[in-house]
DNA sequence: CTTGACTCTATAGCCGCTATAGGCATTACG
DNA sequence: CGTAATGCCTATAGCGGCTATAGAGTCAAG
C-alpha cells in the first residue's frame, strides 16, 4: 500500500499521464494522497488498472470499460450483455478485416499501374485521378463509398512498451 | 464553371464542411467567389477533390495526399517514391490485418469463458481481471504489449453516403 | 412576406491519449 | 551545505480528420 504513480505506471505498462487521464475520466477512483500531495495507490488500484488496460487491448473504448467496471463493482444483473458486447466487437473486427483485405487488393492493383522509374505519367497518379470504375472491382466497389476503413497511415508506431 | 459548394459536395460524395476543411488545409486551392461571397468551383476542382477522396479511401492521410498533389501538379522527379508509399501502405494494412485477426481470436477466447445467462461470476470479467498469461497465446502474446490495434469500438458507423 | 434551402464565418467537440510549461519535493552526490 | 537529477504536481494545448453548433446573410418558391 502506498504505490506512487510512477511505480503503478511501470507495473501496468502505461504512462503516468494516462493514469491521471483515467482518473479524470472516472475509470480509476480518486486516490489517497501522501502528505506531499503525491497520489498513493493500493493493490486494488493495480488490479483495476490492469483490467482497464486489458480491456483496451481487446478493443474496448472507455465508455464500454466504464460499463464493465460498473458491472464488476456491482454485478446485480445478468452478464448476457457482456457476451453481446464481445460478439459485437468480433463482428466489428471481422468487418474491419474484410475492409482492410479489400483495401489491400486495391493497393496492390495500384502498384501494378506503375512499373516505377518513370519520370512522368505515373500510373498510380493516373489511376487515382481517373473517374471511371476502379480496376479492381468495378463501379459497385465499396471503396467508392465512404467506408469505415481505419486510417492506417496515421497510426502511431507501436514503439513497444519499453 | 461556377459550381457551388453544395453541388461539389454532392458530386464528390463528401460533406460541405469537409471541402472547406480541405481548403483550409491547403489541399484545395482558394476558390473564386460569387458576388454574394459563395465559393465557386471549376471542373478542375471537381477532379482534384475526387483525387483527394480516392486517396483517402486508399488509406492515405492528408500529409501524404499533399505530397501526391504536389507531384501531380509538378511531376519533375521520378515517381518511385509513390510506389514505395503504396508498398508501405500495403505492409501497414497487412500488419493491421494480422493484429485484428489476433484480436479476434482473443475475443473469441473471451466468449468461451462465459456461457451467458449467469447472474454473477461472469467468466469474461474474470478473464479480463486475471493477471496470468492470456488463455489464447501465453505470456508472450502481443496483446499484452501496447500494439497499434485500431480502436474499432470507436469507429463511426459508416452511414453509407446517401 | 414568410418559409425553407443554401451559403458564410468562427468556434468547440470527438477519442485516447501525448506534449509542453512551470513549479514543488525528494534524493544522490560532492 | 549547495546543486543537479529525478519524480511528482497542475493546467492547457495539440494530434487527425473531420463533425457539430451558433448566428447571420442570400435567394427562390409559395
Amino acid at each position: 500500500m502506498g504505490i506512487k504513480i510512477g511505480k503503478l505506471a511501470e507495473m501496468s505498462g502505461c504512462q503516468v499521464v494516462t493514469i491521471r487521464y483515467y482518473e479524470k475520466e472516472g475509470l480509476l477512483p480518486v486516490p489517497d494522497r501522501s502528505q506531499n500531495n503525491y497520489r498513493l495507490y493500493s493493490e486494488n488500484d493495480v488490479e483495476r488498472l490492469h483490467f482497464i488496460r486489458r480491456c483496451r487491448m481487446h478493443g474496448m473504448n472507455l465508455a464500454e470499460i466504464r460499463q464493465l467496471l460498473a458491472f464488476k463493482d456491482n454485478p446485480t444483473v445478468s452478464c448476457d450483455w457482456i457476451n453481446s458486447l464481445v460478439e459485437k466487437h468480433i463482428a466489428e473486427v471481422e468487418r474491419q478485416i474484410a475492409a482492410l483485405r479489400h483495401l489491400k487488393s486495391h493497393l496492390q492493383a495500384l502498384l501494378r499501374q506503375c512499373p516505377g522509374g518513370r519520370h512522368e505519367g505515373c500510373g498510380i497518379i493516373a489511376t487515382l485521378t481517373e473517374c471511371g470504375d476502379c480496376p479492381c472491382c468495378g463501379s459497385s466497389c465499396s471503396l467508392h463509398k465512404a467506408e469505415g476503413t481505419p486510417a492506417h497511415g496515421s497510426s502511431k508506431s507501436p514503439e513497444a512498451a519499453k
